[in-house]
DNA sequence: TCCAGTCTGTCATCCTGCCGACAATCTGCT
DNA sequence: AGCAGATTGTCGGCAGGATGACAGACTGGA
C-alpha cells in the first residue's frame, strides 16, 4: 500500500492539532492526550483514506494538504461534497453515525493527516464534558452548511450554484492575487461538474460564459476571480 | 395573528417533553426545568412557525402534529427538506448558525409546539455539561441524514429518489394497515414534487407507474405502501 | 526534449423533465 | 345536497442538460 505512518513527534503532532479550530480553546492537557493518541500518515496524491477498511471509526485532521468527500453511485457518478484543505477535522461524523456514512475521502493533493480513533477520542471528551459542546457546535455549523447547498442544489439555477461554489471555494482556498482572488487549487471541469451534479461539457460552456463577463479569469486549471461581488449577486438570485 | 399560546400546566409540559427522544435519559431535575423555560403554543394548519420573527432563536418539540421544513427561491420554488411529527425537536440549527439558517418552519398540520428558547436551554446545557454530548450525537444524526440526501439528489434518478422519500416518509409517519404500510398523512403530489425537487407531473406519472407496478397503493391524497422490500431495491441502485 | 496522460473546446443528437392548459374528480363545509 | 377550493390525470410543445465523439492543448516526469 502507498500510504506510510510519518515520522512526527508528540510536540508536532500537538502542533499541528492545535491549528485546527476545533481545538482551538482546549487545554493544554488535553491537546496532549489527544497528540498522544493521533497516528499521523501521509498520503500520496488520489489515495483513498478508508480504502483499507471502510468500517474504522476515526475522525482525522488535515495537517496539510487537500482532502476530497464524495461519494459514488453504481452507475459510476461521482457527487464531490467537497474539498477541504488544512487545519480542517474531518469524519467527525463516521464516529457516531450508524450505519457508517457512504461517504469516501481521497486525499486530493498529497496529505499528512492526524488520525483520531473514535474511542480515544470519546474518553477524552467524556473526561472533560464541556468539550463536546464545541463538537455540538462544530457540527451544528456542518449541518448549516450541508443544508444550505441541499437547498441550493434543488432550488437554482445551474448558473447560481457554479457561482455560489466558486464563491465557497473562493472562500476555503482562496488567497488575493493582484487581479483577484486566486483559487490555489487545480480544478478540472470534470471536478467542478462532480460537485455541481452535472457534466464536464456543461461546466465548460458556462465556465467560458463567465470568463467572457469578466467575472473570473481562467488559465488551464486554475481559475481566478476577478468579480466576486458579482458572483455573489448571480449566486443569490440573480439571472 | 392564529397562533396563541397553549393552556399547559406544568406536568404537561414535562410528560410532552419528556417523549422527546433527546431528553429521554435526561435527569428529571433538568426536564422540570426545561419545562420551566418551555411555552406551548398552538398553530392551526398552515401557520408559519416563525413568521412574526424570522431572527428568533428558539428550538421547538413537537408535542402534537406536523410540522414541515422548506426553503423557498426568489422565483417561488419550494423545497421541502421533510415532515416531522410527533415527538421531534426542531430548528436546534436556529440556535447556533450564524447567519441563521434560510429555511422556514410551518405546521403542515395542526400543531401544539414546545418552544425553548436559546439562552435558557444553554444555560441548562452548561450546568450539566455532559448533555451536550447528546446534543452533538443529535447532530451528527441529523448531519448525516442531510449528508445521505445531498447525495441521493446529485446521484440518483427520479424513480430512485422517490422510491428513497416514500420509504423515509414511511419509517416517519407509517403505521401497519392491513395490506401494507400507510402513510398516516395527506401527501399531495405537489408536496411530494417539492421534496423531491420536479414538478407535481413528473410525480404523478411516477407515482401512477409504481401503483402500475403494485409496489404502492393510492386513495387520492393518501399511500399505502404495499411492498417495501422493492421499493427498497430501487432506491438502492436496482433501476 | 519527448511522450503519455490529462484536460479542454466544441459538435450533433437524444432524452428527461418543465411548462401551460384544461377537464374531471374529490374533499370539507354550509 | 350543493358549492368552492384543492387535487388529479393527461396532453403537446419546448428547453436544458446528457451522451458520445474527436481534435487540439497543456503538464509533469523520463
Amino acid at each position: 500500500m502507498a500510504t506510510k505512518a510519518h515520522p512526527w513527534s508528540q510536540d508536532e503532532r500537538e502542533a499541528a492539532l492545535r491549528r485546527c479550530p476545533l481545538f482551538a480553546c482546549w487545554p493544554e492537557v488535553r491537546i496532549a492526550e489527544l497528540a498522544a493518541i493521533a497516528r499521523a500518515e501521509f498520503y500520496p496524491r488520489g489515495t483513498e483514506i478508508f480504502a483499507h477498511d471502510p468500517e474504522r471509526r476515526e475522525a482525522f485532521v488535515i495537517a496539510s494538504g487537500e482532502v476530497e468527500v464524495s461519494r459514488g453511485s453504481a452507475e459510476g457518478k461521482k457527487f464531490v461534497l467537497g474539498i477541504n484543505g488544512a487545519p480542517q477535522i474531518l469524519a467527525i461524523v463516521r464516529l457516531l453515525t450508524d450505519p457508517p456514512i457512504r461517504y469516501d475521502y481521497r486525499a486530493y493533493e498529497e496529505s499528512v493527516l492526524l488520525h483520531l480513533p473514535a474511542d480515544g477520542l470519546a474518553a477524552i471528551l467524556d473526561a472533560e464534558p464541556m468539550l463536546w459542546r464545541d463538537v455540538a457546535l462544530l457540527m451544528c455549523a456542518r449541518h448549516g452548511d450541508s443544508l444550505r447547498l441541499l437547498g441550493d442544489h434543488n432550488l437554482g439555477s445551474l448558473d447560481q450554484r457554479m457561482a455560489a461554489t466558486l464563491v465557497d471555494l473562493a472562500r476555503i482556498h482562496g488567497t488575493a492575487g493582484g487581479p483577484g482572488i486566486e483559487l490555489g487549487l487545480r480544478l478540472p471541469q470534470e471536478q467542478l461538474g462532480a460537485m455541481l451534479g452535472v457534466t464536464r461539457q456543461s461546466v465548460n460552456k458556462l465556465l467560458r460564459g463567465f470568463e467572457a463577463a469578466g467575472l473570473i479569469a481562467i488559465y488551464y486549471n486554475r481559475i481566478t476571480i476577478r468579480d466576486p461581488a458579482a458572483l455573489d449577486a448571480i449566486a443569490e438570485g440573480g439571472d
